[in-house]
RNA sequence: GGACCCGUAGCUCAACUGGAUAGAGCACUCGCCUUCUAAGCGAGAUGUUGCAGGUUCAAGUCCUGCCGGGUCCA
């Protein structure tokens, strides 16, 4: 239980004792009651918007019903004043005793601390980065890759159960095209072709995927099989050397996601999906439902119907669902359309139990958002949901000028190169300093910088501060037990200087902080909190310099030490905390 | 033509999903190292939240219509 939810329960019970007096009617809903940190610190600890809320429904004024309410806090334990400004705001100070016992459930709780029981256990399905298993990953799926990730840690550390997955796209067009150039490379790799017919060809846009990467799995198919694909049919050999080429590019992709700190838990391949004939069984639901028809559907307008042809095709209600039109769950050469699988597959979730799921998608799929939403709701009867998160993409930057990026060549900036380049914690990091619909700038210069601009460091940086006080300490404060425990039994009313309590507020909105971060599924919030509660550690060390009454460690003042030390340690578990979420290392040292 | 996302200080971005006087960093000016890492801290200045309406006690936030940028459209 957190400091706001106990204020917030406080509120709460005196508006219920008014209403049981008779001072207010009866039938008010409290829902939309808060209880949070005011903006300007001056307005006191805690405030809250009751009396606004409840003013119209009472058919009361607000500040009459604030008075009523600040009656009954006034006489709560722990609350030394509640006053009523502005339209109707109730500004509640507590006794710094309850500011300073944050500390100490900090201490107690270690990294748990700020876990919260608001999903209760209930399963979320995250499905992020399923890239085409064509080939490494590059930047673009990094945002993505690394947003899902942290919204999946993000999501459990507040209660939910969350299953991490992956879809492998292995039944369309393009991994029939990656199997035609790894048979090319193959080719190569026996010596039937060379490396410059390799390029002729690509240049003349009949092989795909020129990136080098195909040349070692060729070797391997090579290894493994011999001459024996060199004078089968086109036919014969597509599926043996698909399954092949599929297996490679999905044990690079996991290599990839592990070196960024990533393992999902589940892999669903469409392919197996349309193979056990999940398709049929899905769309033939829908139809059952009356949701299917064949159809033919309007040109779209303003786009020039060159090779359009009206034509009957089979149709998904969609735009009962909310979609502007209609969808096509199969082409014109009889086979499902993606869609069609999608919808397969999202089934397939909801039976698993999923039915609340999140996908992480690229922002170039932001047409089908609607479409897929309206599919889930379609094949769950209206019990499933469907979130999307959109990520935009991610412009490279180095000391200012862009990188650029060719896929033509197969030369685009891998997500491995990128790794080697800045190292997986700060990619991780400054993946999740934007919001995933904003478009984010990578500069490789920026973010290795040491400096208050680049948001890693700056918190990695107060991070190990508070770590070299600690190897301090047990010079200073020789002899004394410096474990967390030991520190959670200091005695913290000698912290009470205004910055001190300022940090201990930071702290204790740290719970809300995971909450409204999950429930919005906005990880970037913790990277703002983050910033924001170094920048209070550094302001605090800094006062030391200008007072050194306000050292961290002052070694006439042993008990006061102490009680500092358990503060800064309360600080670097939260960070650590809150790092963790973001799959990041916090480091005790900075070299 | 339509759909989705974005538009906040000179620049890069926040704003606790509707709360009080819209905040940080960069850049600019000034101050702070005999000290636990100055790789840092403090102070000053910066706004018609793209435009116009609407909803209500309250709008950067929600609704409608425009303008500009991006993405997508069998």
């Amino acid at each position: 239980m957190n400091v706001f939810s106990t204020i917030k329960e406080l509120i709460v019970e005196a508006i219920n004792a008014e209403v049981s007096v008779g001072g207010l009617p009866s039938g008010l809903k409290t829902g939309a009651v808060t209880a949070e940190l005011p903006r300007d610190a001056s307005h006191g600890d805690i405030s809250t918007n009751a009396a606004m809320v409840l003013a119209k429904p009472a058919q009361m004024k607000p500040r009459y019903v604030a008075e009523k309410i600040v009656g009954r806090l006034l006489v709560a334990d722990g609350i030394v004043s509640a006053e009523i400004a502005g339209p109707g705001f109730i500004n509640i100070r507590l006794e710094p005793s309850r500011w300073q016992g944050v500390v100490r459930e900090v201490l107690k709780a270690g990294v748990t601390f700020g876990d919260s029981n608001l999903g209760q256990d209930s399963l979320v399905n995250v499905e992020y980065v399923s890239a085409n298993p064509t080939g490494p990953l590059h930047v673009g799926h990094a945002r993505g890759a690394v947003f899902g990730d942290a919204l999946a840690a993000l999501l459990s550390k507040a209660g939910y159960a969350v299953t991490k997955e992956y879809y492998i796209n292995d039944a369309g067009a393009q991994v029939d095209s990656l199997a035609r150039a790894l048979h090319f490379r193959y080719l190569e790799a026996l010596g039937e072709k060379t490396p410059e017919d390799f390029a002729a060809a690509a240049e003349a846009g009949e092989v795909e995927y020129a990136g080098e990467y195909l040349k070692g799995v060729a070797k391997a198919l090579a290894d493994r099989d011999g001459d024996k694909w060199l004078g089968a049919d086109t036919e014969g050999r597509l599926a043996p050397i698909r399954a092949f080429a599929i297996d490679a590019m999905m044990d690079m992709i996991r290599d990839d996601l592990a070196m960024l700190g990533i393992v999902q838990e589940v892999f669903t391949s469409e392919r197996s999906l349309v193979d056990a004939g999940r398709v049929d069984v899905a769309i033939d639901d829908l139809e059952k439902e009356g949701l299917v028809y064949t159809g033919v559907l309007e040109p779209p307008k303003g786009k020039k119907p060159d090779d359009w042809e009206a034509r009957p095709q089979l149709l998904f209600k969609a735009s009962e669902f909310g979609d502007d039109i209609d969808r096509p769950f199969k082409k014109s050469d009889g086979s499902w359309t993606y869609f069609a699988s999608d919808v397969a597959y999202h089934r397939d979730k909801f039976d698993r139990g999923f039915s609340e799921m999140i996908d992480v998608w690229g922002a170039d799929h932001g047409g089908y958002v609607k479409r897929m939403q309206a599919g889930v709701k379609a094949l769950s009867a209206g019990k499933g949901t469907l979130h999307v998160k959109l990520c935009q993409l991610v412009r490279l930057f180095d000391n200012g000028e862009p990188v650029r990026m060719s896929k033509r060549t197969g030369k685009f900036v891998t997500l491995r190169d990128l790794i080697d380049a800045v190292g997986k914690d700060v990619v991780r990091f400054i993946m999740l300093t934007r919001k995933n619909d904003a478009q984010l700038d990578f500069d490789f210069a920026k973010v290795t910088e040491k400096s208050r601009d680049n948001p890693v460091f700056y918190v990695q940086y107060a991070h190990a501060r508070i770590h070299s006080v600690f190897r301090h300490a047990t010079e200073v404060l020789a002899g004394k037990d410096l474990s967390d425990s030991s520190l959670a039994q200091a005695d913290l009313s000698l912290c009470s200087d205004p910055d001190e309590l300022a940090v201990m507020r930071s702290i204790a909105s740290w719970p809300r902080t995971i909450e409204t971060a999950a429930l919005a599924h906005e990880p970037h919030r913790i990277a703002f909190y983050l910033y924001d509660l170094a920048a209070q550690l550094h302001g605090l060390w800094n006062r030391g310099n200008d007072d050194a009454e306000m050292r961290f460690l002052l070694a006439d003042e042993p008990e006061r030490s102490l009680a500092r030390l358990a503060l800064i340690r309360s600080v670097a578990v939260v960070i650590a905390s809150g790092l963790d979420v973001f799959g990041v290392e916090p480091v005790k040292e900075m070299r």
